[in-house]
DNA sequence: ACATGTGAAAGGCTTCACAGCC
DNA sequence: GGCTGTGAAGCCTTTCACATGT
């Protein structure tokens, strides 16, 4: 890659950050292998190979090393790899230094349930606003938040400097607050919302859909089922599974 | 429908359907599709072009045309496709004529969410069961279900032929829950807990892990600020968005 | 005339296998 | 000896462009 610097910071120029361009399906596995490495960091181990990592994170061992190898050589051969130093490169290259605010969008049954996760808090984001239309939620408190009403998201937005919108209305509203929160400068949204959000092409979307998620193990069953009933067919269980992880 | 002989229903023998063994990424559009099609149909729409489905599912026309292909010959050329064929043959490949039974572990923050989802519903899955190792949550009353104790899994699982597990517990608890699960012959499984579940290679795992998803948006918008501050920076939005859809 | 269905080309991702380094 | 980093091969997915059919 450009040029490695051990010790140091990715491949920086002077004070400016040359982006790696990592492949979309290694940036997707980076989350994955940082969880993995922070519970093997509490277990108080320094190294860790790329077999052990691997398996941690639930792939394997080839696939890991090209994934860190685009981030540069921050391994050693005949040891493994720095838990510590790797733990800090993967999050410097996902911006989590940066400990990013979130605002959420749509205080339903799904967005009540969002807003008070702790999942978010604990692996570097801030929900710092949660909005809804709806006047009788807003002043309702969740998790020590205000519900605001929907107009005020531009004022707010820029208030709290806002990096990430969630959405979890109903999917019939999903793209007027999407335009909104595009108005107010959001560049990266999360859609729990059914349904396609139309945006510019400087806006991430990732889109989240628990419906789709059942369908495509209804379709597994499915075809278990027709497995089981044919001629050759299968019915013991055999080892290790097929873990398919979501995400794009 | 099931024989409609148009170039041939994907190789149905004699009565069995043998499974068109379609490609993963195909499978994952096939919900998204659908989903299109049940709104285009309450549009009233009778028939409609690959051009219009793809805008509406939010992908191009050439790339729906090849997923569909995969189902066998159920357009018509200088026409389009046949709306209510087309939701017949997606909702027969994806099983959800079996309208199949989900039960969910974990009635905390999330999962009470989950219970409550509608979408689960109106989409052809009937949660029948809920389960929590907590003794002061069993008894509990959701969205017109009961919490059980999650040591009845087996015996409830049985009676209600639970088809797919949704496993919504802290992380620590994933594993033993999913280990039940499939003591109790479920084989698909839709895991929202942190961290990697291992099951045997007959169980299908599809996980969702929201903190992931957002540090995905993470690196792009680091990714985005260090291209502004470069010499050719951009900062223009040019048209039409890149929609990741999250789905393996 | 029009829109599907599909070979063929292009691109991306994963896996292999081993050279290189500790 | 052991383990990383990486070219090369193989596989899967997307895109192109047009023959085919209505």
């Amino acid at each position: 890659m450009s040029q490695q610097r051990h010790g140091s910071t990715p491949g920086e120029t002077d004070g400016v950050p040359a982006f790696p361009d990592l492949p979309e399906a290694t940036i997707a596995r980076l989350p994955e292998y940082l969880r993995a490495l922070h519970h093997l960091a509490e277990t108080g181990a320094e190294t860790v190979s790329s077999e052990g990592l691997a398996a941690a994170a639930g792939v394997n061992s080839a696939k890991l090393r090209k994934d860190l190898s685009h981030l540069g050589s921050y391994g050693t051969r005949g040891v493994g790899y720095d838990v510590a130093l790797l733990v800090y490169q993967i999050e410097y290259i996902l911006g989590l230094d940066k400990n990013r605010a979130v605002c959420l969008v749509g205080v339903g049954n799904l967005g009540h349930a969002l807003a008070g996760y702790a999942g978010f808090a604990s692996r570097g984001f801030r929900v710092v606003a949660l909005f809804d239309a709806d006047e009788r939620k807003v002043g309702e408190e969740i998790n020590g938040l205000i519900v605001q009403h929907i107009d005020d998201l531009q004022r707010i937005a820029a208030e709290e400097s806002i990096a990430i919108g969630v959405i979890a209305t109903p999917p019939g509203t999903a793209q007027l607050v999407a335009d909104a929160l595009i108005a107010a400068g959001v560049t990266s949204i999360l859609n729990f919302a059914p349904g396609v959000l139309s945006v510019p092409s400087n806006v991430d979307v990732r889109k989240v859909d628990l419906a789709i998620e059942l369908q495509i193990l209804s379709f597994h069953e499915h075809r278990k089922a027709s497995l089981t009933a044919l001629p050759g067919g299968r019915s013991a269980p055999a080892e290790s599974g097929n873990q398919e992880a979501v995400g794009s």
